[in-house]
RNA sequence: CGGAGCGUGGUGUAACGGCUAACAUUCCUGUUUUGGGAACAGGCGACUCCGGGUUCGAAUCCCGGCGCUCCGACCA
């Protein structure tokens, strides 16, 4: 894409309103746009950026063996009042609306219910399950303080998966898997080295969660983090019995603020009973179904990525994640053999598949330089007339800042890998 | 929901209760310039968040609302 076509804009400064640092990158370097509090809006290179990580997601999932719904964001409350969730008591995040005729509706804030209803219609037989479905849909949480720039908002993108087992210990063989490929997510998006598989409460059917916690200040989340690094326990439910059970001892812990990136639970019928999803067995007899849910936030991913990678100059975009692979800067100014060049190579690269930002705009080196710092594309190359002359491109790296002079059939093959 | 702070051109800031609300940046026109946010000249852009009050006079003081941020509580 070239630059010129993009319509948003990169800025100074970011606004005073907002203090925490995804947020001021995200918006400085034009990839989100504030709505209101907690509510953002994506532009091309946060959309861009959301599909790449949502590509990512989806074909973990497929692994999985699951497959991909979209349920409505509109709730009808008589299912949440099956499982008692639709009272303000049990759940204070609901955004609720009404019809024309007055009768209450929600908008959805997690999908157990609707999705549970929903199989009642597809599974009456062990013969139907297991069964794994994911979707990645906007939630909606009126929560009292959105904070902390995407971090938690009030609308945001979740991929929520669901599954469903005839048996607790089928459940529990998913739920591992799950957490493998969890992990495989956040290795791939860069957050590998410094995200923990953590315990986490469990609620009515287990007896602990898991939660993945991002190491970074602007968590809302303390952890415990073992000294060998192998075992994370969220300090909410980090009680002397419970660390007694995992083996570990207070004074070897090491509290941390994280970002829960992702959690998993173990649900076993605590929707299915109420819903009366059942099914029969190879006796003929009657079950609930056992259920899990895995959750994990595309835009919450996204800010965490953008508050932990970033460095001072801007946004630093593992491959896989950025928006684009590589930041084309034409240093043209009046010399239309650098102009042509810059073209040439941006239509080559283009041909081979290599996603690239073009910038052709006339503007001076700085603001270009200072621009592709801000963005945070992983690689940068640099077409002006000092590497016509010498029959090289400059390529830079932008998390390490390593600079080498290549030339273009060398840069292809490695870019196109 | 409790507490604190802040609302002034698109953005960041300034302005004693008193001139036409200032500066920088962005943006527009032109000239020049092109390897780290260039230079010069000219220009556009604000009912100072909303409503009320005090005052001869309010961006400024008072009251109410709304919004934003932060701390806390909450977070299936």
């Amino acid at each position: 894409m070239k630059q010129s076509q993009l319509f948003t804009k990169t800025r100074r400064e970011a606004p005073k309103d907002e203090v925490s640092k995804n947020a001021q990158l995200l918006i400085r370097a034009g990839f989100v746009h504030k709505e209101l509090a907690g509510v953002y809006s994506y532009l091309p290179l946060g959309l861009k950026t959301l599909e790449k990580i949502n590509r990512l997601i989806r074909s973990e999932m497929n692994k999985l063996g699951a497959v991909e719904v979209n349920l409505s964001a509109l709730q009808n409350p008589e299912i949440w009042q099956a499982s008692g969730r639709w009272n303000d008591q049990e759940v204070d995040v609901w955004f609720k609306t009404k019809l024309k005729n007055e009768s209450e509706l929600g908008l959805g804030f997690t999908h157990e219910e609707p999705l549970t209803n929903l199989l009642r219609d597809h599974i009456k037989s062990y013969r139907d399950l297991p069964r794994a479905i994911y979707q990645i849909q906007t939630k909606f949480r009126n929560e009292t303080r959105a904070k902390s720039g995407l971090m938690r908002g009030r609308e945001f993108l979740m991929k929520d998966l669901y599954s469903f087992h005839a048996t607790q210990t089928e459940q529990e063989e998913f739920y591992q898997q799950v957490l493998l490929v969890y992990q495989n997510i956040f290795k791939q998006v860069g957050l590998g080295d410094r995200t923990y598989l953590t315990f986490a409460s469990g609620g009515a059917f287990s007896k602990y969660s898991h939660e993945f916690q991002t190491l970074s200040e602007a968590g809302e989340d303390t952890i415990y983090l073992s000294a060998d690094e192998k075992l994370a326990v969220n300090i909410e439910v980090a009680t002397p019995e419970v660390l007694e059970e995992l083996g570990l001892k207070k004074e070897d812990l090491v509290p941390h603020k994280a970002i829960e990136v992702g959690n998993i639970f173990s649900l076993g019928t605590r929707f299915s009973e109420p819903l009366k999803l059942n099914f029969l067995d190879a006796e003929g007899k009657e079950q609930p179904v056992w259920m899990g849910s895995y959750g994990l936030g595309p835009s919450r991913l996204l800010a965490t990525i953008a508050e932990v990678l970033s460095d001072e100059n801007g946004l630093v975009w593992p491959e896989g994640v950025a928006p684009f692979s590589v930041h084309l800067i034409s240093l043209a100014g009046k010399s239309d053999e650098v102009k042509q060049a810059s073209e040439k190579l941006y239509q080559k690269l283009v041909q081979n598949k290599i996603e690239v930002l073009f910038d052709d705009r006339d503007a001076p080196a700085g603001e270009k330089f200072a621009d592709a710092d801000l963005i945070g594309l992983p690689n940068r190359i640099v077409v002006s007339s000092k590497t016509l002359e010498a029959g090289k491109l400059e390529f830079k790296n932008r998390q390490t800042g390593e600079v080498t002079n290549i030339d273009e059939t060398e840069l292809i093959r490695f870019l196109a890998k």
